[in-house]
RNA sequence: CGGGAUGUAGCGUAGCCCGGUUAUCGCGCCUGGUUUGGGACCAGGAGGUCGCAAGUUCGAAUCUUGCCAUCCCGACCA
């Protein structure tokens, strides 16, 4: 068959490629670095966005909509902002096309120059404080809690289906507070909803932390994270809160009246997530055979294939399916029944292990007669008889319990794959031989980050939320350092 | 942007060195039939600017040059 997947052991990279094109989530486009994101793929990110947006909402959160373009004098507006964003921005430049004057079809107007051209944007808060300058002018204006759903374009040199492409979608909270503390209690709220569904729906344990400041957001003061480990002991970031201080209100001159009747700069923040997260789910969970999906998110949480024999099972078969669906429909599960007559049940076994379903329940006249279906779960593979009797709130217990276990098989895991290094010779060995999260004593300076990286690859992720504060020596420098900080290669 | 690889039907490929009828094979697709408990079988059928553009030649998938795209590895980044 043609739907052969790459090991992961052979060549994780392809097997991640083969996952994603072979699974339906995407494909490539006729566009340089921007992928084509399919119904199976698209229906996943439908229920992630889903999810986060009722928890958005739920914290007070209103999505709103902002420009695709910027004015490019915005950007430059926040000097540490435009200097991380500057080397990958497409640019508008013209707003019309003409045909070629020598017949070779068609070409840009040149007549048709913008007068300022506009930046597609790579993240909004430009466009978003220059607005929110005209929304608030009183404390009774705050705070502002606005978030929305969008695509942006960064032009990355190289991109990898889901993990960097040069267009993804995402969300993007940005808030305006008036006291410092509002807003960084906001930040850290936002980083719990990201902790919190990261874990609970896509079954992924995450490190809550901060960022060092060369790894910190373009203009924002602090930037928190949560940090995701991979099958293969990379880290990747899952998500990310920033405070930002009063850096845009500054550059954008949003100033507030206080009770005691005096202006101030606002206190803002903002947060992100993106398509990036599909790449993690089906990096920390899949296997050789193909994605494994948390129950939660799945777009499917149960197929249903059926094992006719001969024409006149099929109206038995049929009618006990459809029984059966509509119970489980009943208790909210999202049930495909797969009755298509043109492939035989073995090829669907092997296609919806491919797509990652949690659940397949197949069923053919010897269950009809005992009353049972034949029940098999995604990540164990195990095959199990099951009563028809009382099926759906079993199923729903064992969709639970699939929940459980992805994220408990991928928190053995991680656990597993973090180390402590006390000094340089470890940390290499570590580093080359096990992968992970290394724990490690830094001393604290960018410099030594730096050339950690420079020699190793390996960044800091994070310095963990809630950090144990010990003496110890910098594995690089043997500089005093106070906190252990966690390292990692990435994406 | 540097290094490497690849580009022939929807997918995977043979042919390319050594130019020569109608471009090979498998999967998939369509029609009909038989089937259905781990990627079914039989019969018939459709589908191609050989990545694009120049050039060499009587003749180019094949040789030359340029360009484009994709993947992998690096530098950069979510």
């Amino acid at each position: 068959m043609s739907k052969e997947l790459t090991s992961r052991a052979a060549d994780y990279s392809q097997w991640y490629n083969d996952l994603v094109i072979k699974g339906g989530l995407a494909d490539y486009s006729a566009v340089r670095g921007c992928m084509v994101i399919k119904p199976y793929g698209f229906a996943l990110w439908e229920n992630m966005r889903d999810q986060l947006d009722k928890m958005f909402k739920e914290t007070g959160h209103v999505n709103a909509y902002f420009p695709l373009f910027i004015p490019k004098s915005f950007l430059s507006k926040e000097a540490a902002h435009v200097e991380g964003f500057a080397k990958e921005c497409a640019v508008v430049t013209h707003y019309r096309l003409m045909n070629d004057p020598n017949g070779n079809g068609i070409v840009v107007d040149p007549d048709a120059k913008l007068e300022e051209e506009l930046i597609v944007r790579p993240t909004s808060e430009t466009i978003i404080w220059n607005t929110y300058k005209d929304w608030i002018q009183s404390y009774r204006d705050l705070p502002l809690l606005i978030n929305q759903w969008a695509n942006v374009v960064r032009w990355e040199m190289r991109t990898r289906l889901f993990l960097r492409t040069a267009e993804f979608l995402w969300q993007e909270g940005h808030t305006a507070h008036a006291t410092k503390e509002e807003a960084i209690e906001e930040t850290e709220q936002m980083l719990d909803v990201y902790a919190t569904f990261v874990e609970e729906y896509m079954a992924v344990p995450v490190i809550k932390g901060i960022k060092t400041a060369s790894e910190r957001f373009a203009g924002a003061v602090e930037t928190y994270c949560i940090e995701a480990m991979m099958q293969d002991g990379k880290a990747l970031q899952a998500g990310t809160s920033h405070f930002l201080g009063q850096n845009f209100a500054k550059a954008f001159d949003v100033q507030f009246l206080t009770k005691e009747n005096k202006q101030e700069y606002v206190w803002a923040t903002s947060w992100g997530v993106s398509t990036r997260l599909i790449g993690a789910l089906i990096m920390a969970h899949s296997d050789d055979q193909g994605l494994i999906l948390p129950p939660k998110i799945a777009p499917f949480q149960v197929v249903i294939v059926p094992i006719y024999k001969g024409e006149e099972s099929k109206v038995p078969i049929d009618a006990k399916a459809n029984e059966i669906i509509s119970s489980l429909k009943a208790l909210g599960l999202r049930v495909k029944y797969d009755n298509n007559d043109n492939s035989r049940p073995g090829w669907k076994f092997a296609e919806y292990e491919l797509k990652g379903v949690p659940v397949r329940i197949a069923m053919g006249l010897r269950d009809l007669e005992n009353q049972v279906v034949e029940v098999a779960r995604r990540d164990t593979k195990e095959k199990n008889s099951m009563p028809v009797e009382g099926l759906a709130a079993n199923i729903v217990l064992l969709l639970d319990d699939i929940q459980v276990n992805m994220y408990n098989k991928a928190l053995a895991f991680r656990t597993e794959k973090t180390t402590e290094a006390n000094n340089w010779d470890e940390f290499i060995k570590l580093l080359d031989e096990k992968g992970g999260f290394i724990s490690a004593h830094w001393d604290g300076t960018a410099e030594t980050e730096e050339k950690i990286k420079d020699l190793t690859k390996a960044t800091i992720r994070c310095i963990p939320m809630n950090n144990k504060q010990e003496e110890g020596k910098c594995i690089l420098t043997g500089n005093q350092s106070s906190q252990r900080v966690l390292f990692a290669r990435a994406y």
